[in-house]
DNA sequence: TTGAAAGCGGTACCAA
DNA sequence: TTGGTACCGCTTTCAA
């Protein structure tokens, strides 16, 4: 047995029984006080808040989940955090769900994918909701989740079955790109993805290729670079060794921290960029804007994101029949010096 | 197999109770079974182990920890996690804190201070205890902790009253660098400080004017770069703006993201790194060990920090009555080409 | 080795 | 407008 939590020794903690023995009312009342249940006069609300506050009560959520059903807590599975874009994720998602009371019990801040042991521990906590970023959830982990009616919000994914998604329009993005590329000469890409488990991925670079691929220009490589720095560097080496003739005039990557990587490579190897290859990115982390990258890139608007994926969130935990929703936002390029520009 | 569903209109969930119900012995035995009491006989146990995964049994974690005090819940208070050295912390956090089946309620995670409200929550949730990193806990809630008797760990913190700590040696790294840079034959210094109020910093500082600054060599210049990039990038600018011969020859950030920001403003006003000035960091951040940069730099044994961290919470956690306990953890320098070296 | 029963701190329904 | 009371799901004596 743990020691009886109390302020001080002998004196046991506030509860909403206590409280209702020194106002000398029913704990019903007290528990309806403090919500401000209209059916309590004005005069015993008042009263009972200030006891309250006077003898420092804190609810138990606990207690109080145990009898509503309800939280108030979110399980959050968060990509990688080493990686800037989920790093920015991160806090904006904390700052807006305290806004609203929410808090974030955190199962996932890693490579790889979600141990089942893991995902069953949002259940274990009667989680209201579930917000996904990116990071895998296992079949099995989104059977579960759907089986306990528990709603699932996707940020940055491709929705699937029994899940609501917000992202950005990621093929919208790529279409920019190339364009942009385009008429800025370029002929010969090269992109850098992510693999075939990444949908952003795969989005971003379906919108290149139709923008991009016609019988002017092509594109002439791709790398699978696993979205992080280490990739990109492999795959600009890669590029750095193909014989000149053969060599692509641009590189798209579907991530910032992909084309830092490339870019990195690229200089090391004596290239020029963007003089000898143009270089763009996806994301807009911070890392990106700084002088030895200044990576052309494409900006996720994060904070909307966020904000649409926690109201989608809190809406369904309220109305748990609410069909799946998912919506897409709009992104805008931003046009920095690795990549060569159209002339005016 | 997947559990069967449980929510089905009309099917109660599946509790100790209706498990007890369909074994035909009672809620307690269950209860015991579960946890693998000793006292229920083995076939017993294997039988009720068998139902409850076949029922897709989920122990209700809210109402465990209403009769045990117990919620398996840490609060955690982490610094902004776009500085990638919180990142590194929180990726390393979440995977050790889920080896110990322990999970966190993530309060925190900006630029700033904490909310009193946001800190309160902790308490709400009953958390067993508290890991803070870096960013501030304001005094009201940690007094609030000491009140609860919810023991509370700072990981990357000097140790404040009712807490115990781990951080890294700081003032060791900091004379470590000091000595580094002399052997190099630097003799004057700027410092990028973080303000005073962060312990890290000033204990950084301190080890490296102890170690630095004697009849030969002084510290120059000091500069308040408030451990984020843009505050290194002024402080790199206003140290090219000066003279020529009041110049530092060598600069100590005291952290990896400040030294970055400097190195990119000092090359961007024409100076040489390290061939006119040395430029040394502090934590190891995968960003910095970046061609561009490639920091000479201290690392930080934050694996070591995290796991000692979670030790020390988890003893206390089981025995409250512990002494606060401070760990100091050895670093060390990490040289690359940010700094002139010593001649061999 | 097992069962009965009393909470843990709230919520919510039914009476008064 | 208030009080009484039956849970919510699990843990933990105390008895049998």
């Amino acid at each position: 047995m743990l020691p009886p939590m109390t302020d001080a020794p002998g004196r046991p903690r506030t509860t909403i029984v206590t409280l209702a023995r020194s106002a000398g009312v029913s704990a019903s009342t007290v528990s309806r006080a403090l919500k401000g249940d209209p059916s309590i006069s004005p005069a015993m609300r008042a009263r009972i808040a200030a006891m309250a506050v006077e003898a420092g009560y804190m609810p138990n959520i606990m207690a109080r989940t145990l009898s509503s059903g309800r939280s108030g807590l979110i399980g959050l599975v968060l990509g990688p955090a080493t990686n800037p874009f989920y790093a920015m994720l991160l806090e904006d998602l904390v700052r807006e769900a305290a806004a609203r009371q929410q808090r974030f019990m955190i199962i996932h801040a890693g490579p790889g994918a979600i141990e089942d042991s893991t995902a069953e521990a949002l259940l274990h906590y009667r989680v209201d909701g579930c917000l996904v970023t990116s990071a895998d959830l296992s079949s099995r982990a989104a059977d579960i989740c759907a089986r306990n009616a528990v709603p699932l919000v996707m940020i940055n994914r491709i929705p699937r079955r029994h899940a609501s998604a917000v992202s950005c329009d990621n093929a919208e993005g790529g279409r920019t790109i190339a364009q942009f590329l385009r008429a800025g000469g370029h002929r010969r890409a090269a992109i850098l993805h992510s693999g075939p488990g990444s949908s952003n991925g795969i989005e971003r670079e379906r919108g290149f290729t139709d923008a991009f691929a016609d019988d002017r220009a092509r594109i002439v490589a791709r790398f699978d670079a696993r979205s992080i720095y280490e990739g990109g560097h492999a795959a600009g080496e890669a590029i750095a060794a193909m014989p000149r003739r053969d060599r692509p005039d641009c590189l798209f990557a579907v991530s910032d921290i992909i084309a830092m990587g490339a870019m990195d490579a690229l200089r090391a190897k004596g290239l020029r960029v963007p003089d000898d290859i143009s270089v763009v990115g996806f994301d807009c982390i911070p890392d990106g804007a700084r002088p030895p990258y200044a990576i052309t890139t494409f900006r996720q608007p994060v904070q909307a994101m966020v904000r649409r994926g926690l109201e989608l969130l809190a809406a369904r935990i309220g109305a748990p029949e609410l069909p799946d929703e998912s919506v897409l936002l709009r992104g805008e390029i931003v046009i920095r010096d690795s990549a060569r520009r159209p002339r005016p």
